[in-house]
DNA sequence: GCGATAATCTATCACTGATAACTTATCATC
DNA sequence: GATGATAAGTTATCAGTGATAGATTATCGC
């Protein structure tokens, strides 16, 4: 059952990155499969083959590993809705598509997610303000691009609500509730899923759209 | 700073439940200040002033405590929708007033809400399994009486999805999305508050129903 | 007073993230 | 090719965590 990483050689001098990914490549293994709480630095460690002092040359903290995977997962949704801008005109149905690409994101990247929008950050600020809140705004970086749209949308006379700020946050808020419950409790009774979704963004284009 | 917390002397033999309300108020109190992570289990012992073991006479792992707190912040939720139920009628304006009780219940008990829907239960099954589940259910149960109101606005054809079931999860996801960004997220350059959640529910109930 | 037992304590465990101080391999240079 | 600098990695250890075992003390019914 134990992983039979095998230690690989001592990295030669200016190769630290080399072992960083490594052990990048371990920990997501390792948070994809256990959760983020059940891994240790240890078990992180060992899948690596590395002591487990070893890793704090290469991250401050496990925080900061933890947002190094975060800021890496967000810039695949950047590219995703970089992609999907090509063919964007200011319709329902691009409107439908760019929800749809948010909720995608979220259930195929559950981990950088939940880093980056569902992690709490405790009352004496530990977590992301020591990582400099960088997953968060690699998140909105990604973001950025489906604010753009409403706003596009609200030039073009078709959104429901006079404020595009307002409006924007309020749909995020709506897409956030379905991915993020879908994220952490998928044992919960839902309808089947692919419908669930599809009447999600449904109801949020009557809501949002005139 | 340290609390200079009286240890009250020792429960007469039927009388440990007392000990036990007094542990729940002192962890309520710490974990409202400092987050529910950051608040140890010798913290909690401290300021009820009893030794770290004692706490496990009382309940059977940390996350027990927990789940009594929500279980508990729960039963207000439910009180609260059942005086609601008085003056219920199928109108769109009573739609509103439903919406605001579970988003005002969610802000102003942020860590009752954490743990019955935003904290993760990690994939080997350790937090909500271990307490069997019980403050979702606690949680689902004080939202029923919201559930039996959007069955009602379908049965007197006011709602925009034909299955009602559906449309319930949907509205649920909404609602949700806005509670957990609000409490997980509040540094985040959010519109003004009471005119955001005002929004979001006219965005809901425009999305719901007809 | 006496035995039973509820309430509680001290001591300790395995484990966590993190740090200090030491060793070893690699490399550019003489 | 030996030398010194330094990157890469080690072992040993720390304080703090949740939890358990077993002894101890206070209260009760008799």
């Amino acid at each position: 059952m134990k992983a039979p990483q095998v230690r690989s050689p001592r990295k030669a001098k200016g190769q630290g990155g080399e072992r960083r990914e490594e052990i990048l490549d371990a920990a997501l293994t390792l948070f994809s499969a256990k959760g983020l709480q059940a891994v240790s630095t240890r078990q992180i460690a060992e899948a690596a083959g590395i002591s487990q002092p070893g890793l704090y040359a290469y991250f401050a903290t496990k925080d900061d590993l933890i947002a190094e995977l975060c800021v890496r997962a967000f810039a695949k949704l950047s590219a995703r809705m970089e992609a999907g801008k090509a063919q964007w005109t200011p319709t329902p149905e691009m409107f439908d598509r760019a929800m749809m690409t948010y909720i995608d994101f979220g259930l195929s990247e559950p981990d950088a997610y939940r880093v980056a929008f569902m992690v709490e950050k405790s009352h004496d600020g530990s977590f992301l303000s020591r990582s400099g809140g960088r997953p968060m705004a690699a998140g909105l970086e990604a973001f950025r691009g489906f604010v753009a749209m409403i706003a596009d949308l609200h030039d073009h006379g078709l959104t429901a609500d006079d404020d595009a700020l307002r409006l924007t946050q309020t749909l995020w808020a709506g897409l956030h509730g379905l991915v993020s419950l879908l994220i952490a409790r998928p044992e919960f009774p839902w309808v089947e899923r692919e419908a669930l979704i599809a009447a999600h963004i449904a109801m949020l284009r009557r809501g949002a759209l005139k």
